[in-house]
DNA sequence: TCTCGACATCCGTGAACCCG
DNA sequence: CGGGTTCACGGATGTCGAGA
């Protein structure tokens, strides 16, 4: 139901989307300013009952220039804006008299900012990801993608606009909320998981934060710290993996595997071979100092093309498993509230476990150089076994050893020559990418993914194509109008001003089964992206001809009515009656001529403009192209 | 006395600013 | 560019006073 005074709601949520819909359709962004919840309410007036489902017996709503005048307590470090200017905008919702339902009761739209498109979508709760999605983006962040990269898939992805420091704060606030409550999750650990004899994550700052409780932790299973300390997965590490191809519901019945990685370098090339153990033990080596992300990766097209990796060629003829780190898996266990953690997973000290299983050789990736370094000796892998934590003093050696090792590939480090850091920085680039693209082709082929609704739309069109049985028939001569235009290079000229550019996009929707047309057009600069002119109102068609009106608005206090002609993809149209605010600074504008023209994908219009101290002259000339 | 509008204030969250 | 941190924002409730 739309928001209007009277509209009724059965239940909160009912408000809360129809709320969206209206911000959506109006580009305005609503804040709740005041609320008194049922319970509350139930208090004041005891005699009164109240639907548990309408959740509030008063919300008052507005916009978000609006609000409560802040109180700063600011110390004057830093210096903040504030986007508050007493807008005027309200909407305030009540229970009905038996406090079942909820209605609007008074509605102000009015508001003293100027609105647009740009503007909503940059604001913060526009711009928010859902607790899931900022999870996966958290995921993936941890493996060091090219975060421009990322920022950009996903701004395609979702359709939002997403800036760097929101980037930068899902990271911040997943750190924030693994540093958080260690003791609970010992807790939790300690009641459910341990029973079971399983495997758990922990962070290390988990285990140094709970001392009082790591010696009953460690006599009744593994610890295993988690790969964010030592490093993402790395090409010269072997790692625990989880084979993500076979996932259950059931987290035990996944299967687990070791894998190892290999890495040569010959006179033109790098190759990583990857073998892949069965389940039986879990151990790390030394770190190479090679240490170069690796993306997950999985099915067909799982590499970048070679024209999106320019410094390098990179050839491949296979495709790689599917992994990913214990880690993820670890947390997302705990997250989901699964008590049963994957069994499989247990320490060894002896390698020979391992060697016990014949690996399995996967295929091999091959990164080629345009130039190479032969004397940078190839690095092989030498197994060193993992020590897991078994007590307070092994924390301590462990910490002394990584130590060590830290300083001594520090000392490796400083020996490679300049070419091989280059090198480095051209395998790090392409898979920081590689781990980008990686992270959405799997989104794109796992049904029912969180961001396949919003890709759809993005790579299929957006907007809905038509079909006739979609808008009434009359307006079938207009049909070439409808959807989203968009255009950066605008001409701007009249006599009296100078010469200017501009961007536009306009948009042209039937408006259900009703003969008319909804259009909006708006301008901007394009240095700056500042508006400048909004139009937007209906179409019509004289039934059974090729006559139509448009009855525009504009922002600059003009309202008119034009009418024409349509020609197959060509109007025309020319002011007949227009008004204009008293206070409207001159010229005034007597009468406005707009062609509108397709030609295939692309929609050209020249507006031409008479005012009282000039003639009729062409103002505005702008091609748009199709953006869905 | 009851109901309701309006204002004051608290407090957790997270957006965004500063600085290395 | 990223880490650390400030403080604006949003949601909720308490309280006061006017009017029925």
């Amino acid at each position: 139901m739309a928001i209007e005074v009277g509209a009724e709601f059965n239940t909160y949520d009912d408000l809360t989307n129809a709320i969206k819909a209206y911000e959506a359709a109006n580009f305005v962004n609503l804040i709740i300013r005041d609320t008194r919840r049922v319970e509350s309410a139930a208090k004041r007036n005891q005699r009164k009952c109240y639907n548990a489902a309408i959740k509030y017996s008063d919300i008052s709503y507005c916009c978000t220039y609006g609000g409560k005048k802040y109180v700063s307590h600011s110390t004057g470090k830093r210096i903040h804006k504030t986007i508050k200017q007493s807008c005027p905008f309200s909407l305030k919702v009540r229970a009905t008299v038996d406090g079942q339902r909820l209605f609007v009761r008074e509605m102000s739209s009015l508001h003293n900012h100027e609105i647009s498109e740009a503007e909503f979508r940059l604001h913060p709760k526009q711009r928010k990801l859902d607790i899931d999605s900022q999870e996966e983006i958290a995921n993936l962040l941890s493996m060091e993608p090219d975060k421009k990269l990322l920022r950009d898939r996903l701004m395609q992805i979702t359709g939002k606009v997403i800036l760097m420091k929101d980037i930068h704060n899902i990271k911040t606030r997943l750190v924030n909320q693994k540093q958080k409550s260690p003791a609970d999750k010992i807790s939790f650990i300690s009641k459910d998981t341990l029973a079971n004899n399983s495997t758990i994550e922990l962070g290390e700052a988990d285990i140094q934060q709970s001392s009082g409780v790591q010696h009953q932790v460690h006599s009744l299973c593994d610890v295993h710290l988690p790969l964010q300390n030592s490093s993402h997965l790395t090409i010269g590490d072997q790692h625990d993996v989880i084979d993500q191809q076979n996932q259950n519901d059931s987290p035990a019945e996944r299967l687990c595997y070791i894998e190892t990685q290999s890495y040569q370098q010959s006179s033109d090339s790098y190759s990583v071979n990857i073998q892949q153990y069965p389940t039986g033990s879990v151990y790390e080596l030394t770190p190479n100092p090679y240490t170069v992300s690796i993306p997950i990766m999985q099915g067909n097209n799982i590499l970048p093309s070679i024209e999106e990796i320019n410094a390098h060629d990179i050839t491949s003829t296979n495709t790689f498993q599917h992994w990913t780190a214990v880690e993820e898996i670890g947390r997302t266990t705990l997250h989901a509230g699964n008590y049963q953690t994957i069994s499989t997973l247990t320490f060894s000290e002896h390698q020979n476990d391992l060697l016990s299983n014949e690996p399995q050789t996967l295929p091999s990736i091959t990164v080629k150089f345009p130039s190479s370094d032969s004397s940078s000796s190839p690095s092989t892998n030498q197994p060193a076994y993992h020590e897991y934590a078994q007590g307070p003093q092994n924390q301590k050696l462990k910490k002394h050893r990584r130590k060590e090792q830290s300083n001594n590939n520090e000392k490796k480090k400083k020996k490679k020559s300049a070419v091989q850091t280059d090198k480095d920085n051209l395998v790090k680039k392409y898979f920081q990418q590689a781990t980008v693209n990686l992270f959405f082709n799997e989104r794109l082929k796992t049904p029912g993914n969180r961001f396949q609704k919003s890709l759809r739309q993005e790579t299929q069109g957006g907007a809905p194509k038509m079909s006739e049985s979609q808008y009434h028939e009359m307006l079938k001569p207009l049909s070439w109008l409808f959807g989203k235009w968009q255009s950066e290079a605008g001409k701007g000229e009249y006599p009296t001003i100078s010469d200017f550019t501009y961007g536009e996009e306009a948009e042209f929707t039937p408006i259900g089964m009703k003969p008319m047309i909804e259009y909006k057009f708006y301008s901007w600069k394009p240095e700056n992206k500042m508006q400048l002119h909004r139009e937007t109102g209906f179409i019509r068609i004289k039934p059974e001809t090729n006559h139509i009106a448009f009855m525009a608005a504009h922002n600059l206090g003009v309202v008119e009515i034009q009418e024409g002609e349509v020609h197959g993809q060509e109007l025309t149209v020319q002011t007949t009656s227009l008004g204009r605010t008293s206070f409207n600074k001159p010229p005034e504008v007597k009468s406005v001529r707009r062609t509108l023209k397709r030609t295939g994908n692309e929609l050209e219009q020249v507006m031409s403009m008479e005012t009282n101290k000039t003639a009729m002259t062409q103002h505005l000339k702008i091609t748009f192209k199709k953006v869905n």
